[in-house]
DNA sequence: TTCCTTGGATAGTATTACTATCCAAGATTA
DNA sequence: TAATCTTGGATAGTAATACTATCCAAGGAA
């Protein structure tokens, strides 16, 4: 496949396609002449999954490079690949006076944290943001919110299990969860939208 | 409260003051003079809600000014401004070819859904990316995620339904979602973190 | 051998989110 | 009351992000 059959087979311009390879985004396809690449289907589902991403909301191409980065590196364990990427996915900025946060909602919740990981640090951040806008999180909330995000995670985690290739299951693991984040937060929306218009009443609406 | 008051209030330079008040983020103070107004503490609240929002991905001025155009808007029923803030809130953008995936999934978990709704979009538009990259989502998974998703929403309206006064609520329900995505999914994030130290096991730690 | 495509380099554009100056009107202080 | 400071308002500059366009020389296709 030539460069420009990739293009044409994924919708996605030549000019982009090339940025995607000197952002370090896309793989280069192999060389046949100084002049010419060939490029195969893995190509075509690079490009795919970067423009997916890429419209989702905080994925840079920083980000994009990191993931891909961790995807594409076969030489480490997936589990650490795995586990490597969830702090590189958007999240609010951490702060670090926000730890303190996480750390006692994780006692609250029976956990151990781990101050230094990078998900302490989006938990408390988001433990923070709460409160800066004047709705904290009670710990009854919190643990209504663990009961189920666990069993979601555990559902999650048994899908992974499933894949036998190591490297499938990197990809399926980082893209599933950069691609279902979004899945869930539609259906929370949705959820909000079909229980107001049952429990909507009262002349003013509230 | 001078301006300059609350910029050292708030730890916001007096020039992001100022575009706030330009973009329509942050209303104009009680003018006493032509070259002097007074600022109370809504406009304190409203900047730290604007540093807080706009820290999160996805939350542009654009995003912003129309959240808080509806928040601002006392003229229009609570429940009217909640669900026109649904659709403005940050997500994959939406494609008119992924309503008939989120007609298929409402189908299949026996609910209805209003296909001109940009939730339906937003919910299409997940859909479309979890297949995009490979990992459609099978009914079995979306019946698991709406089981729980629709208990958290449930729990989250009680909590709306609380407020006395509709202005209160709009603001509680509009910011609330915003914020309270972020520490779902950061709790997601936890969870899966947790999951995997345990569950971790073989050489190539697949 | 004429024209097209490629890899590679470079430059331009639009948007977003600030940041910095400047000004004249008006307030504060000495 | 004069010197200094602050304000609202306008304008311009900056850095990052995500493209988009052009050019070139090497090399392939007609």
């Amino acid at each position: 496949m030539k460069i420009s059959e990739l293009a044409t087979a994924t919708g996605v311009p030549l000019a982009t396609i090339k940025l995607y390879q000197r952002e370090g985004l896309l793989m280069p396809g192999d060389a046949v002449t100084r002049t010419r690449s060939d490029y195969g289907p893995q190509h075509v589902e690079r490009v795919t999954t970067i423009r997916t991403l890429a419209a989702l909301p905080g994925y840079t191409y920083q980000v994009l490079r990191e993931l891909f980065g961790l995807i594409d590196d076969s030489s480490r364990p997936a589990s650490e690949r795995i586990g490597a990427a969830v702090p590189k996915l958007p999240a609010a900025s951490t702060a670090s006076e926000s730890i303190p946060l996480a750390l006692a909602a994780a006692r609250s919740l029976g956990l151990e944290l781990d101050e230094e990981s990078a998900v302490a640090g989006q938990f408390g951040a988001a433990l923070k943001s709460a409160e800066a806008v004047g709705i904290p999180c009670s710990d009854e909330r919190l643990a209504f919110y663990w009961n189920h995000i666990r069993a979601i995670a555990e559902f999650e985690l048994a899908g992974v299990a499933e894949a036998a290739d190591p490297n499938a299951a990197v990809q399926y693991a980082i893209t599933g969860t950069a691609v279902y984040e979004h899945l869930i937060l539609s259906m929370r929306r949705l959820a909000h939208q079909q229980l107001f218009e049952g429990a909507d009443s009262g002349p003013d609406g509230h």
